[in-house]
DNA sequence: ACCTGAACACCGTTCAAGT
DNA sequence: ACCTGAACACCGTTCAAGT
């Protein structure tokens, strides 16, 4: 009898136990923590949040994650892999290593509050290798030396890494509303004392043109000249011998 | 009667009010937060651990500050005035930058965990304009026109910012013991597939070599020769004018 | 003016009990 | 194997009550 039927699945289940079609995984769990974070900062990611958005008790996620840092390193993985996946070398090796730079920003920009969570947890996994491989690979083609690729990598990498989760942190902050809005220390430099700071006072009206972008193009071309001059002379040094 | 008034004193105080010793100020609490942050790490900022350290109620902190993130902010002026205060510029212009870069990164890494709590939080104040006029000042004398000074004020001290708090954040994350030691890794990289990262593998053994200081360095010289490369090509254009 | 203690609305994690 | 519900040991913040 249907009657029957629909009675016995609209009674309430028994208040211990599982019900029937739930079935977390940890792809669903990182997705959910993912949009939960974006929607409402990285204060909200929560166990007992998590559970009500996935419809189960919140100490369901910890049958597939050790914990709620686990789940952090979790979406550490996804950001570095969203870099590296499906990037493809540029023309010359000065292309490839700026196109890299832009998409690591890139990729910290459009999921800032992610992004901060895991800056400094980057579990050196396969994602990272490729990276890495990529960025040696165009130091090897400028015509630098091994030490001299190593010295490099970092110092691009370190920076590149470190701007991007700064610019990120930033962003969090005023997405979550906490603090005071973007153009407001623009505004303190222009208003610093022109008696105490004059070099500053010179140059308040310029800063205020500057943005992040700006700035971050601008470390990247002055580190990649710096480099090249370097490689230069390497190549002319190599060849006088 | 000593005997009487010995008795009144040992005797219990009623259950509320305010003992007579005890005193609070916004440094003495700044103090015993610094103090427990770096005994016991961020986790550890807490208003009741606080209130316990004073030998106070854990709400009496609030009395002087408006939550604990006015607490944090606090924090935050004291370091950057430990980088700005007593500093000197140097012979040239670029021993002035160099230096005061360096004093920035031993500030962040003598406090490490304060650093990561308070990187973001730079509140515009004037030990933060001090250090901005010294800055402006360097590069002017480097022979930079306004907009350049502008421009490579913020590419300079975005990239020393970033950079020192970003080292700072691993090594408050290596304190905290919660995650792996400091050469795993390098370990790691060397360990990682030559067939699938080949121009990795080459340089992996000189990586091992490279620590945060040498990178640290390495960035800097970069930036400041590109600097100083722009300049000489701004004194010789203005020169052939 | 400044501090206390109780209360409120939250946390992450553990674990026996259920299916 | 996987989920639940209760419990435990914590949080930050508010506020009436005290001195």
């Amino acid at each position: 009898m249907t009657d029957h039927d629909a009675a016995d699945a609209a009674k309430p289940a028994s208040r211990r136990g599982r019900p029937p079609s739930t079935s977390l995984s940890r792809a669903k769990i990182l997705e959910a923590a993912r949009a939960l974070i974006e929607r409402e900062g990285a204060g909200a990611l929560t166990l007992r949040r998590l559970g009500a958005e996935l419809g189960a008790n919140h100490t369901a996620v910890l049958r597939h994650f050790t914990g709620k840092d686990d789940i952090v390193l979790g979406l550490a993985e996804q950001l570095i892999a969203e870099v590296v996946d499906g990037f493809t070398p540029g023309e010359t090796w000065r292309d490839t290593l700026t196109a890299l730079a832009r998409r690591l920003r890139t990729a910290c920009l459009a999921h800032p509050t992610i992004a901060v969570l895991v800056a400094h947890r980057v579990s050196r996994r396969d994602s990272e290798f490729r990276g890495a491989d990529v960025v040696v690979a165009a130091l090897q083609e400028a015509g630098l030396e091994p030490r001299d690729r190593a010295r490099y990598y970092r110092a691009l990498v370190d920076t590149a890494l470190a701007f991007a989760s700064f610019e990120a942190a930033t962003a969090a902050l005023r997405k979550s509303a906490e603090t005071e809005d973007e153009a407001a220390w623009q505004r303190e430099y222009l208003l610093a004392s022109p008696e105490k700071y004059p070099h500053l006072a010179v140059v308040a009206p310029y800063l205020a043109d500057i943005d992040d972008e700006e700035t971050f193009e601008t470390i990247t071309e002055l580190l990649l000249d710096a480099v090249e001059l370097r490689a230069r002379r390497a190549v002319a040094s190599s060849r006088s011998r």
